[in-house]
DNA sequence: CTGCAGGCCCTTA
DNA sequence: TAAGGGCCTGCA
């Protein structure tokens, strides 16, 4: 248990921001991180203040990567504040505790091939079934590659099953090479990931910048194309963000989405 | 009953 | 290389 002082950071705004599909409110208020085979209990006292259910060495082993709190998101919001882009400004205002999250590469591939034509409380349930029976835990290639389709199917992937079977198995077969993927550079484990049935140009960027934490990856989701469209008639130029990008791109959803509500 | 949700695959031209 | 149809499933 230890109490700590985080700037730029809100958990509840990171768990509704669509990244990652294991983060819950508790019925007591708190929110329940699950990663890295661990769950951590986050409550959040005042607008910086964070009481985090772990020792410290867990923290500094696990949650403080996880988190990305190395990174100094108030200079990023700076120097987006000095890019005269009206909408960017709105849009960092709103989301201000918005973080990237560095999650679990084979969580992250799973879960984003899972979320292709899918919507959020969908994919969160989903996921929930799989994990159910491996105590909680998210399933391993080994674990998904065992499952008969008819089992997939059941947890309610439609045809996104034969996908998963896929890349569980070539996991398997040593045909992808997660280790190898992470030494890659962000074009490169595009062009890797995109060789496998299932992963397409935007689920390849999502598993680039959350699993590879290449934050200069752009995943254009319907959301980000709209803003494009209708914000910035069609000419959106990420060169500005160079390193970053992706890191913008989490603000423009999470504004975007909540502008969508209202 | 249709339409659609954080795409992707496959086929055509 | 661009365009269009089909796709599991569940909910409005």
């Amino acid at each position: 248990m230890m109490k700590i002082i985080i700037p730029d950071f809100s958990i509840e705004q990171i768990a509704n921001s669509g990244q990652c599909f294991r983060i819950g409110k508790t019925t007591e208020g708190k929110w329940r991180v699950q990663a890295f085979g661990k769950i951590l209990e986050i409550q959040q006292l005042d607008e910086k203040t964070f009481i985090f259910d772990c020792e410290i060495d867990e923290y500094e082993k696990v949650w403080f990567e996880y988190f990305d709190l190395s990174r100094d998101y108030g200079e990023i919001k700076n120097n987006i504040m000095c890019c005269d882009d009206d909408y960017l400004i709105k849009a960092i205002l709103y989301g201000y505790g918005i973080r990237v999250l560095k999650q679990e590469l084979w969580e992250v591939i799973i879960s984003f091939i899972i979320s292709q034509r899918n919507n959020i409380p969908r994919i969160k349930a989903i996921i929930e079934r799989l994990c159910k029976p491996h105590n909680g835990h998210f399933p391993s290639p080994e674990d998904l590659a065992r499952c008969s389709q008819e089992e997939l199917k059941a947890a309610g992937l439609g045809y996104r099953a034969e996908y998963i079977s896929g890349v569980s198995r070539a996991v398997l077969d040593r045909r992808f090479d997660q280790d190898m993927l992470k030494q890659m550079g962000h074009d490169e484990s595009i062009l890797y990931l995109k060789q496998f049935k299932g992963i397409g140009d935007k689920v390849a960027h999502c598993i680039s910048l959350y699993g590879l934490h290449n934050m200069g990856a752009f995943p254009q989701d319907v959301w980000i194309k709209r803003i494009i469209d209708r914000q910035y008639k069609g000419n959106f130029d990420i060169s500005r963000f160079q390193g970053y990008a992706g890191i913008i791109q989490q603000y423009m959803f999470f504004y975007e989405r909540f502008i969508s509500k209202t």
